[in-house]
RNA sequence: CGGGGUAUGGCGCAGUCAGGUAGCGCGCCUGCUUUGGGAGCAGGAUGUCGGGAGUUCAAAUCUCUCUACCCCGACCA
């Protein structure tokens, strides 16, 4: 491939509303352009990454055995309120109607094509199990786009359903997914993690989410630094510490604490360590709650913070958990923000385990600028309700007892989920097994955000120059630089030549025939990304060799003409 | 949807407060020179100043209104 006969669509400068490195590389590289929020042009380089994923992730579902359909992409209302879905699933479906003003849908999945499509084709337990998959365009209407195609409205996805007879063929579809998204994402020469999404009320690992980690990514995951324990923050559980509470060695005082708001301010004008503070957060109490409280007031260490799941699974917490505001606080406590405590408090209130093991410790006194210190549980009040409300901390405990949590950024590219017989159940999707009884289908669900996945590569490989590309998924494998290709004959002919024979023996060759000046032409190569790098010059060719420069180490060599083919493979597979 | 912001040539921006008929850098086109890390000189093209309405002799600038886009929160591949 010549860039003389490619948009290759370079910049400068970046376009102001481009937060993140990977947004912005994407725009500067010439991989996409902007049309709409959330919907983007793919140019030439762009696909050519796009189609290396895809491939990817079509060998490895091939492998598995599933097979590859295409779902359409409009999809009529009937079979979304055949599921129940076209009032459950909310604004982020987007609706039109055609001329005859039938209800329509641009899908954002595909649960409900898929399932009339295998009821209507497959009958019997001895066509199970199946697993079909398509790559293909979803429209989700989200409340925000933002970081480009990592959260677009229009992105591609690559989704698999699983069919099997009962729960057991589930789980060795859902497993077999497991392995071959591990595949896929080894593959791409990724870092990820697969964690835990939801433990499931049923019970067992229902759920895998696939984060690939970078320092940008959105979603915080939690793993242990020994054992297989991984999970997204929210799941991640917090055991009570194993170590008691230790004996009280001070009085309980009274202090005035003018202008503290915050457990900062607390901890430094007041010489407090920060775990032996008290932040003390009020939400709003359930129906259920027999004392008539509005409110309830839930309690972790100054240092910790609350985990929104966690809490609102608590049978006395409101689900979804809600904030109180200031007003309803003053009119329940008596005091505003940053004067709550445990002590005197008028509300019921639960305790963070860690909570329930600290003594000597201080908290707001539920008047206005005073807090208490040298606060005991059992000596100065009782201790409350204690359960686990708060978020797992980098160097806790793993909940498998094996090793310390690490905690790390990660982005979501993939999930696995066993579905059950939620969809086969609505839709009436049956076959008939060996005793001749119809029995629904148990279906699982795998996806991958192919888009994204493009997005979150570039933010685990890129340096200020540009992005990096792992080899399995770079637009090109080779970049040709010729030093002077219209002014030497010999130059030309050498580079032309070498890009004939490069990509007769395989590779995906950008040869870089512009007639620009050196320093712009490894400007684009690198911000492109191209892992490899060929310079033609007179003064190597005189040797017989070609500079080569590797994209990710910055090595350097000379390699000899003759031998080039064989000598790329070797750095390419290496 | 709530909060904050932006809109001027392909891209990045100035000009708006104190109205006088649009400018800079990059990019683009032509020519000459240059050619191992984003070249130099000369010449040139490109603007419904986001849309509409209003005030005024005169609006990028003031007023009203609409729209689009971006950032922070809840949602997800």
């Amino acid at each position: 491939m010549l860039t003389s006969q490619r948009l290759l669509g370079t910049l400068k400068e970046v376009p102001a509303d481009a937060e993140i490195v990977s947004h912005r590389l994407m725009l500067r590289a010439g991989l996409i352009r902007r049309v709409a929020a959330g919907i983007y042009n793919w140019l030439p380089t762009g696909i050519n990454v796009l189609r290396k994923v895809e491939r990817i992730i079509r060998e490895e579902m091939n492998r598995s055995g599933a097979q590859e359909v295409l779902l359409p992409a409009v999809q009529p209302a009937e079979l979304w309120r055949e599921s129940g879905r076209w009032e459950a699933y909310g604004a982020e479906l987007l609706r039109f109607s055609d001329r005859h003003q039938r209800d329509f849908c641009l899908g954002p999945t595909h649960e409900e094509v898929i399932t009339t499509l295998v009821k209507n084709e497959l009958r019997s337990y001895r066509q199970l199990p199946a697993n079909f998959y398509q790559i293909q365009t979803k429209f989700r209407d989200e409340i925000r786009p933002r970081f480009g195609v990592m959260r677009g409205r229009e992105f591609i996805m690559k989704d698999a359903y699983s069919f099997g007879i009962d729960r057991a063929s589930l789980q060795q579809a859902y497993d077999l997914m497991h392995q071959t998204y591990c595949a896929i994402f080894d593959r791409m020469g990724l870092q990820y993690r697969a964690v835990v999404a939801d433990s499931g009320s049923i019970g067992g690992d229902t759920s895998l989410e696939f984060h690939v980690l970078a320092d940008s990514g959105e979603d915080a995951v939690v793993f242990s630094s020994l054992g297989d324990y991984a999970t997204n923050l929210e799941m991640a559980a917090a055991p009570p510490p194993a170590q008691p509470r230790p004996a009280p060695a001070e009085d309980l005082r009274l202090v005035d604490t003018p202008d503290t708001k915050t457990i900062a301010a607390l901890v430094e004008k007041f010489a407090l360590p920060i775990e032996k503070t008290i932040k003390t957060l009020v939400v709003e109490a359930s129906a259920e709650t027999e004392s008539g409280h509005k409110l309830i007031a839930l309690l972790v260490r100054g240092d910790h913070e609350l985990n929104a799941v966690k809490a609102a699974a608590l049978p006395q917490v409101a689900s979804p958990l809600r904030m109180a505001d200031e007003a309803e606080i003053r009119d329940a406590i008596g005091a505003g923000f940053g004067s709550l405590g445990p002590l005197k408090l008028p509300i019921p209130c639960v305790a963070d385990h860690s909570v329930a093991v600290m003594a000597d410790f201080g908290a707001g006194a539920n008047v206005e600028d005073q807090h208490y210190f040298g606060i005991n549980w059992e000596r100065d009040l009782p201790l409350p309700e204690v359960a686990d409300i708060r978020n797992v901390v980098e160097g806790d405990l793993s909940p498998d007892g094996r090793g310390v949590l690490t905690i790390a950024r990660g982005i979501e590219v993939g999930h696995i989920f066993q579905l059950g017989a939620k969809y086969s159940k609505a839709m009436g999707a049956t076959v008939l097994d060996e005793a001749g009884n119809s029995v629904e289908m148990q279906m699982g669900c795998y996806g991958i955000g192919v888009t994204r996945v493009v997005a979150a590569a570039i933010e685990q490989h890129h340096d200020d120059k540009g992005i990096i590309w792992p080899d399995a998924i770079a637009p090109y494998d080779i970049a040709i630089v010729p030093i002077g290709f219209e002014r030497s004959e010999k130059v030309k002919q050498a580079a032309l030549d070498l890009h004939d024979r490069l990509c007769a023996s395989g590779f995906d060759v950008l040869l870089d025939d512009r007639n620009e000046r050196p320093g712009v032409m490894f400007a684009d190569m690198e911000l492109i990304g191209i892992p490899h790098r060929l310079v033609v010059a007179e003064r190597g060719l005189e040797n017989g060799v070609v500079e080569y420069k590797h994209r990710a180490t910055g090595a350097e060599r000379e390699i000899a003409i003759a031998s080039l083919a064989e000598t790329l493979l070797e750095l390419k597979s290496a």
